[in-house]
Parts: C-alpha cells; sequence; structure tokens
RNA sequence: GGAGAGGUGGCCGAGUGGUCGAAGGCGCAGCACUGGAAAUGCUGUAUAGGGGCAACUUUAUCGAGGGUUCGAAUCCCUCCCUCUCCGCCA
C-alpha cells in the first residue's frame, strides 16, 4: 500500500511513479486524503471538549455533588450533545475511510528509481545471460524432445490420470519423476540453509489478511483458490505465509536482515490462460516451489536484491542450466513490487527462455500493508520485503529433461543431484 | 464435536464505573556505587494519528465490533482467538 501521508504532501510524485507504469492517479484521491484529515481534527476535537466535561463531573462528584442531581444536569446535557456530534462525525469519516482504502489497496507499489521505463515485456532488459544454450537437432537429424514428451516416454508423469483425480492442469508424478521432485526440493532447501536462510515449513492454507497483506487481495481474488467454508485460501506461493510470519510485529534492528527458505505447493487458478501451456510441467494449478524471503533494513534492500537474485541463481548454476537475467520495466512490474529480476531458464526442447524465478524488493509496500517494522533508534521504521523463487521445481524439472536427454533416450542429470537423487540418470527403460 | 477457563504494555500480573495509558514485578536503557563486575539505589522505558522549530499538547488503542453512561480495561450484546478436559483423528 502507498504511503498516505505521501500522497497528503507530494501527490505530484506518486502521480508520475504510476504514470511510469502506466496508470492514471485519481485526481479526487488527495481531496479524499484531506477530507478525512480534516474529519478527525473536529472528531478529536469535540472528544477532548467531552474528556473534559467528563473529567469536572468526576470532580463534581468527588467534592460532594450528586451524581444525577440538578447540579450536574447542564453538564450532562452538554456531554450528550458532543457525543451525538462525535458520533454524526465518526460516520462520515468511517465511510470516506473506507472508500480511499478501498481505492489505496488496489494501487500498486511505486517502481524503483532503478527500473528501466517501459509499457510491457517487450521493453525488459536482458542484464546477463550465462552458460551455453543447447540446440538440436540430434546426431541423427531428429529434434530435442520438449519435456513433456520425455517425461511421458520416462513414465514420470501420468497426464490422463491427474485428470480424473482432480482435473486440468494438475499432474501426478510417478516413480522417477516423483523422486527428482523431492531430490529438487531437498537439494534447494539444503543449499539455501547453508547460504545461512532460515528453513521454515508454514501453513499453505493462509486466512484474507495474509493475502491482503502480501498484496494478492483485494485485487487478485481470481486467481486464487478459495475454502468455501471458511476464511482460508491455498496460498498461490509461500510469499505470502512468509511475509505474514512477521505481520504486526516490531523487529529488532540487530535482527535485521531475517533470511527465510519456505518449500510449498502454490496454487494459482492461472484465470485467462485457457490453451496456454496446456501440456507439461511449465503451467499447473498446483506446483511445487521452494522461495526465498528477506526483511532487511531499508538501507540493505537494494544489495539484498541482489544477493538474494544471486542465490537463485547459484540453483541454476549448480544444475548447470543456461539461464538470462531480464530486469523488468516498469510496466511489467508485478503489483507489490518495485523492482524485479526475472531469472529464465533455457529449455533445450523448447528452443525458447522460460521464467523459472522472480526476484522482486516490494521496499516497504508489503511491510505498510502488514505493518512490519523495526525499531530504529526511538522510533520504529517499516521494513523493505523482498521476495524472490529459488527456484519453481516443476519448471526446473522440465529445464532438466530437455537440457539433459541423450541420443539413447536416456536423461543426464547434473553431478549436484545424485546424493539426493541417487543417480546420475533417469533410465529409458525400468 | 461436547464441557469449562481465559484474552490487559517486550514479558508476568493487579485492576469491576470517575485524573487508568493503566499498580507492582521482570526485562531493557541511562546514572550512581565499584579497580572492574555482581548485588544495590535512583531515573526512564507502548503504539499510531493530529498540532508545534521545540519543550510540549491533543485524540485513539486494555482480543475485535457494537451498546449503556456526562464518563468504560471495568457493565451488557455479538464475533474471533487461546488454553484445559472428554470424544474423534494422521
Amino acid at each position: 500500500m502507498l504511503d498516505q501521508r505521501l500522497l497528503r504532501d507530494n501527490p505530484e510524485l506518486i502521480r508520475q511513479q504510476l504514470a511510469r507504469r502506466g496508470l492514471e492517479l485519481d485526481p479526487n484521491l488527495q481531496g479524499k486524503v484531506r477530507q478525512v484529515r480534516d474529519l478527525e481534527e473536529q472528531r478529536s476535537n469535540l472528544q477532548a471538549e467531552g474528556n473534559r466535561i467528563g473529567r469536572e463531573v468526576g470532580q463534581r462528584i468527588r467534592a460532594g455533588a450528586q451524581a444525577d442531581g440538578q447540579e450536574l444536569a447542564s453538564l450532562r446535557e452538554e456531554g450528550n450533545q458532543i457525543k451525538s456530534q462525535v458520533a454524526k462525525l465518526e460516520e462520515q469519516e468511517k465511510e470516506l475511510e473506507a472508500e480511499l482504502r478501498k481505492q489505496l489497496e488496489v494501487l500498486p507499489n511505486l517502481p524503483s528509481a532503478h527500473s528501466p521505463e517501459g509499457r510491457s515485456e517487450a521493453d525488459n532488459v536482458n542484464v546477463k545471460t550465462w552458460g551455453e544454450p543447447r540446440r538440436g537437432p540430434r546426431a541423427d537429424g531428429s529434434p530435442l524432445e520438449e519435456h513433456w514428451q520425455i517425461a511421458e516416454r520416462l513414465g514420470l508423469v501420468d497426464t490422463e490420470r491427474s485428470v480424473r483425480i482432480a482435473q486440468s492442469r494438475f499432474i501426478t508424478l510417478l516413480g522417477q519423476g516423483a523422486r527428482l521432485e523431492r531430490a529438487l526440493i531437498n537439494f534447494m532447501l539444503d543449499r539455501h540453509s547453508a547460504a545461512g536462510y532460515g528453513e521454515v515449513m508454514p501453513p499453505i492454507l493462509v486466512n484474507t489478511a495474509s493475502l491482503t497483506g502480501s498484496g494478492q487481495l483485494p485485487k487478485f481474488a481470481e486467481e486464487s483458490f478459495k475454502c468455501a467454508e471458511d476464511d482460508l485460501w491455498l496460498t498461490p506461493t509461500a510469499e505470502v505465509p512468509l511475509t505474514s510470519l512477521h505481520r504486526s510485529e516490531v523487529l529488532a534492528a540487530e535482527q535485521l536482515p531475517l533470511r527465510y527458505t519456505a518449500y510449498t505447493p502454490c496454487f494459482r487458478r492461472e484465470a485467462g490462460s485457457y490453451g496456454r501451456d496446456t501440456r507439461g510441467l511449465i503451467r499447473l494449478h498446483q506446483f511445487n516451489k521452494v522461495e526465498l524471503y528477506w526483511f532487511c533494513h531499508p538501507d540493505q534492500s537494494d544489495a539484498a536484491h541482489e544477493q538474494l537474485t544471486r542465490d537463485a541463481e547459484g540453483v541454476l548454476e549448480a544444475l548447470e542450466l543456461p539461464y538470462r537475467r531480464i530486469e523488468l520495466c516498469c510496466g511489467d512490474l508485478g503489483f507489490s513490487a518495485a523492482r524485479t529480476y526475472d531469472l529464465e531458464v533455457w529449455l533445450a526442447g523448447a528452443g525458447a527462455y522460460r521464467e523459472i524465478s522472480s526476484c522482486s524488493t516490494c521496499a516497504d509496500f508489503q511491510a505498510r500493508r502488514s505493518d512490519i517494522r523495526f525499531r530504529d533508534g526511538k522510533k520504529t521504521k517499516l521494513v523493505h520485503t523482498l521476495n524472490g523463487s529459488g527456484l519453481a521445481i516443476g519448471r526446473t524439472m522440465a529445464a532438466l529433461l530437455e537440457h539433459g536427454q541423450q541420443d539413447d533416450g536416456s536423461v543426464r542429470l547434473p553431478a549436484v543431484l545424485k546424493p539426493y537423487f541417487g543417480g546420475d540418470r533417469l533410465l529409458a527403460e525400468l
């Protein structure tokens, strides 16, 4: 959420920054903020007067006056009048404030000064490329297979039965496939833990306050699955429970940065993506992900963003998967993000780079929504929060399959996975 | 699911209608004492918003929301949460 004080004092700045995302600032908003402030002032002045009367009545009673006597009748009357006036102002104030909040909650974060200008994906900036993309065809002239072909052929997944169990866009992993998924989760968690991230296994049903705190609600309700009978939703990313891990807390400055890693399943409706990526592991309603998350001092957040991104890249490098780092332009930034690097892994069979991680700094946007502060001398300040995938497991498996496919039909796995998977190859005949 | 108990400041805990934003203790910070420390003593120690250069001042907040009252942590209603016992369950 944006800073109301900033909106009051410097609406022009907000207008300019939102414009970089291609959004217009409602010109009424500033007036509304001021109106709420004025009502607040009137109301609190009246309340001060009411409190004074209350105190005076108390004093007179202690001095011997009759509580319900004639002497205090006029004071009681005055108190009653103030009370009804306050009630009226309060009603207006509440209404206006609710309106204001509704408008503010759907405004996205302001882009960072570093974020490049641009309207869409096409304006994103390629920051770096790592590794040599593998390209077909094979020695025998046939093209490289796509991961879903390999997965079906090796019996790693069962697509049809997954529909029977749930519906389309759900996958069942079998045998070596299930084992590889588990190996990847463990490998990533171990790696991040060793780098100093605290391991967390949070609830994956989260309440409305948690989703609002990290920015998924109220604007993106249609993207999440909701439990009908409860105030609980299936988390779309571990970012949600991790943000709320410290919701409404005041952290000690010495604790910062707090760094966490969490494996969770993630659930997304993928509304509006019908027909896209219908095969394989790329776009599912349920997928596994290992997340990285930082709570840090505002002064540290740029360096933290680079470090977090490096930690995610480190996983790709350890897995020997070629990738590139893309910096999102203002127009392509997610709702809560001020600045984002997407990591795109090379899918050798598809012959394209695909997003496998998104590393964002949200500055104080989520911290303000979630009320997460730290003690800064006498005062408290909002922390900065950062999140990134490290990595999406299904897409990692897809990349490994396409990258490691061999002419004999097997798939060679990177050496680091051997202790986790128990082998360095997915075999064709099992 | 059934029965009961309870939600007060960083923590413990007192407080059943009137200077209560809240006694006392612990913790923490500063000062004194000490060669240094412990112990001891003194002082200070919630958050958010408004006004003010500041000292300061004002409003709100004792789980949440309503109500009674001139006045509510304290009385009434609704909801949420936590704990204990029983049942069920991986």
